[in-house]
DNA sequence: GCAGCATTTGCACACGCTTGCAAAAAGCGT
DNA sequence: ACGCTTTTTGCAAGCGTGTGCAAATGCTGC
């Protein structure tokens, strides 16, 4: 293998004319070093360039530094924003960021959360999937936190992270109403994630609640031609909708291409659309998308400060936190 | 601080009643174990959820199975997809991703490469900014391998990996002159980095050739924003340009956007638009962008297998890739 | 100068793992 | 049964770091 040789504190030792444990603990904050050895101690540090080694400190203080994202689809613009929030909150309080992406088979999420297990890491976050219960008990006996955000699972332990969402589309319901709309449909995907799920029953639930139906379609995976395809759907039958709803912005996106391009309605006069996840496209002037928006940065915060608190308090219930989605206004609905 | 306990390779061994060594051998492929004990130490691992400490592996073997992705905008479409096809192919080859985003101040690069050799990363994989030359040495030095995509710097040492922006560029001219176009425009930003710079010179190079004028138009930081106010520096001059080729397709599409919305202008009949990058809202049918294909998988598949090689090869001398960027035909330019 | 105290320093062990080496066990041909 | 070779096994050293403990050093006030 490579004849890899990184400079150890041995040597910065060596070059400082001290012991090897003066130069550990000139870089331990607090630990009990004369400043004037420190400053050699650095110095030396500085001219052979180096760095303390993260994988023997981890190994001793029992603490690797690392925090484990656990994500699939990470190409795809909420989660790439809810990554970047997460990696720079990380950053902030000096852990880093290892990324596992299990846009593979399923049950990946398990080996994800394995990976993470092997490299000590102090805690992992999912953004996707969800673990079987057995791993997620091995992390919690071993020490290690977890996150689960927007996946409404309800077993203890872990810090659960998740959006009004049954709410919120309820609030949709009454813009539509507001709008004069009367036939409302609801555009989803096939797969079935509780917070996709519970936007689907808080909008069809407040829509009875107005004594109005509404027309669910579902198609494949929660992506652009998605909601093309699921405009196909709904905009040919008989009764066409006058409002949807869809649960997500990119299957918005895709659907309102469809109904401007392939059928050639005027979006907000002839169809309202409301989508969620505020992605950057949202605003783009093609779509200026009526959305929710998800307080991703609110999200990243949340899991972090919960990561650097005192783990004793509540370590067998568990937390659970239920952030707002703030319904950001634009053209694709009449009347804001 | 938690109180962590995660199970060792001594209590595995104790269950299995074998010696700590058995154990370590039946998690290394090709060591010499028999197929006895080998199932004893598994089963007792399964049943205490063991998994091996790779902190403590990779302090023993020397090589951590970290590779350090050195990254800022990471939301961006592009970046993202980089993303995905990196953090897969590393995955195959049974390394992991450690997620440093260097979105922050400057010089965040050289704190990022930093981050990587305390961790004792493997390899740093830079796709944006440019380190400093003495931090790049010292990586060179400690046998840490580095890739550089994108980032056309001329250091000896590591991988560079690039595209043939500038002949690209070239090929776009051909484009607009078979689609009639006779007042060319660049819309660039302000970045001014080297991929950008080439696509830019290339484009005015090839104009010239033919004949051409450009007019080059650059503002701000290179996204959507940006391509809209570019649009309307370059839309509201005396002789509108019929044609642009843009640095990047989210400048494309603010630039589209602006055409459309702002200046009524039909595409491609009154303006052909090419961009760069191909990222997935590119062939979504509001822009049907004409545009040139990032190869994110041969790039990442390059740049994962070169770190598979042997290192004493060419570590001197380091090695330049250069890869091809397929224009995809879409409807913004007349006359595919 | 010296006792008394606070601060700094070095030694040595521990963390959990891999691996060379020699001893033990197993296979094999006669 | 024996000697021989091949495989398997345990011991112990080592990877680079943090830290408790005791020794050493530096101060302060007489």
């Amino acid at each position: 293998m490579s004849q890899r040789d990184f400079v150890s504190a041995e040597e910065v030792a060596q070059r400082a004319g001290v012991s090897r444990s003066a130069v550990s603990r000139a870089f331990t904050p607090g630990a009990s070093v004369s400043e004037a050895t420190r400053q050699k101690v650095l110095q030396a540090a500085e001219e052979l360039g180096y760095q303390v080694n993260h994988l023997a400190r981890g190994l001793m203080r029992n603490e690797s530094g690392i925090v484990c994202l656990i994500v699939s689809e990470v190409a795809t613009p909420y989660r790439s924003a809810l990554l970047r929030e997460l990696t720079q909150q990380l950053q902030i309080v000096g852990k880093v960021a290892m990324l596992v992406n299990t846009d593979r088979s399923d049950g990946s999420v398990d080996r994800a959360l394995q990976q993470a297990i092997r490299y000590r890491a102090d805690a992992s976050i999912i953004l996707s999937g969800l673990p079987d219960k057995s791993i997620t008990q091995l992390c919690l006996r071993s020490g290690q936190r977890l996150v689960l955000i927007n996946r409404d699972d309800d077993q203890p332990g872990p810090l659960r992270i998740n959006l009004d969402d049954h709410e919120a589309a309820g609030r949709v319901v009454t813009a539509f109403v507001r709008a004069g709309c009367t036939k409302l449909a609801f555009a989803n995907s096939e797969a079935g994630t509780p917070s996709l799920m519970a936007r689907e029953a808080g909008f069809i639930a407040a829509a009875k609640a107005h004594g109005l139906d509404v027309v669910v379609e579902r198609y494949g995976w929660t992506g652009y031609e998605a909601g093309k395809l699921v405009a196909q759907r709904l905009l040919t039958q008989s009764e066409r909708p006058d409002a949807v709803f869809c649960a997500t912005d990119l299957l918005a996106c895709g659907l309102m291409d469809a109904a401007r391009h392939q059928f050639s309605l005027s979006i907000p006069d002839q169809l309202c659309v409301v989508g969620f996840d505020d992605i950057e496209q949202a605003s783009w002037s093609s779509y200026d998308l009526t959305t929710f928006a998800q307080p991703v940065a609110a999200i990243a915060r949340q899991a972090v400060t919960w990561l650097g608190e005192s783990p004793s308090s509540d370590r067998l219930e568990g937390h659970s936190v239920t952030l707002h989605a703030e319904l950001a206004w634009r053209g694709s609905v009449r009347g804001g």
